[in-house]
DNA sequence: ACCTGAACACCGTTCAAGT
DNA sequence: ACCTGAACACCGTTCAAGT
């Protein structure tokens, strides 16, 4: 038995199936072995986590930024952390909890933040932008998992807006919200407006 | 003993220390019964969380929206989200994972679509308004909780940028990301660009 | 150095038995 | 109708004992 068997089967199993189907016990089951030993090897259950979060990471790489205006891609950099997330959510979670979010992220920051370089903000401005775009798509990338469809909810908020009659709302905001939202519409739109109010006036760096 | 007791003690519980602190077993003793009896009253686990996040449900009020421009009053309204999460992060937490998160917040919802309305967005813009503003806001209430200080993070996200030497990236985004952000601060930003673009060339309805 | 079984202190849940 | 104890099937973790 090694380290990194163990490591590797924990992650999978983690990434499959979620952070709650993975027990010590039968984690060791799987491999074949006892229990202790896997503490002899990584230590108790919050080491093997922040071991799987540490190898994952590790194989991270961020993907090329698309798009001609700085505009563009800016946003093209944003959405790296939506499909990111989306492609490993299970291990983004685990990531968040055990502290470890920033490591994760930071090779996609690093990237937005070179494209809002070269889109030509300067000092506070530049710092203020990253934060903004930052936990703006930070939190919709813990959002989104917790939404319907992906975490189907008792009582759905398009449910309970169909009972909903008041005068003094719009009849367009009562139609938007009894139907399913269109998350990767939402995500675009807010990151669209929100860049264009950021970058106004900005001119790029050559 | 009675089911309204069980669910007064379950939530005090959880509202003070989180739901990983209420186990079947120790609310029992703390009640001075068997475990058994829980299962009686309320039922399992599950019964029981979605009992407690009905009762505070119940509880809540939206307070008054203040503010005299329309859009210094949509902000006031989303700010109420803000606040409200973090007056009770654990059963927000709950209500989230029970699925039941829209059931709570239906009462801010419904302030804030007053808001849009009465700043005069009408229709489908209303309608991209209303979830935008909901998405960013909701996004933001998830994350706070998650972010230092209120989660110390193993690998904090100013450290790890006190390493990073890139030419490419702007100083005032350096610095920006090696000091703690100011959380509050970046809410009020976010939200005010954001309200601004949404609401650029709306009439306030008479 | 590496692995084991036994044991401890917990869980949630079921169910037959009591009153 | 209401409450109980015993039992089942799980947990994470420790530790003395083996090789």
């Amino acid at each position: 038995m090694t380290r990194d068997r163990i490591i590797d089967e924990a992650l999978a199993i983690v990434e499959s199936d979620g952070v709650d189907q993975l027990s010590m016990r039968k984690l060791a089951a799987q491999l074949g072995t006892a229990p202790t030993t896997i503490y002899w090897h990584v230590g108790g259950r919050e080491q093997l986590l922040d071991a799987l979060v540490e190898r994952y990471t590790s194989r991270l790489v961020a993907s090329a930024v698309s798009g001609r205006s700085p505009a563009e891609r800016i946003v093209s950099a944003a959405r790296q952390f939506r499909d990111h997330a989306r492609d490993h959510p299970h291990l983004s979670a685990v990531a968040h909890e055990r502290g470890l979010g920033a490591t994760v992220a930071l090779p996609l920051q690093l990237a937005l933040a070179r494209e809002l370089t070269a889109a030509g903000l300067r000092g506070r401005r530049a710092g203020r932008a990253m934060r903004t775009i930052l936990y703006v798509v930070g939190g919709f990338v813990l959002l989104e998992p917790r939404l319907p469809p992906a975490t189907p909810a008792r009582r759905p908020s398009e449910d309970l807006w169909r009972d909903v009659e008041d005068a003094d709302i719009d009849l367009g905001i009562l139609q938007e919200m009894r139907a399913p939202p269109d998350l990767g519409d939402v995500f675009e739109h807010t990151l669209e407006l929100l860049v264009a109010a950021l970058l106004r006036g900005a001119r790029p760096a050559r």
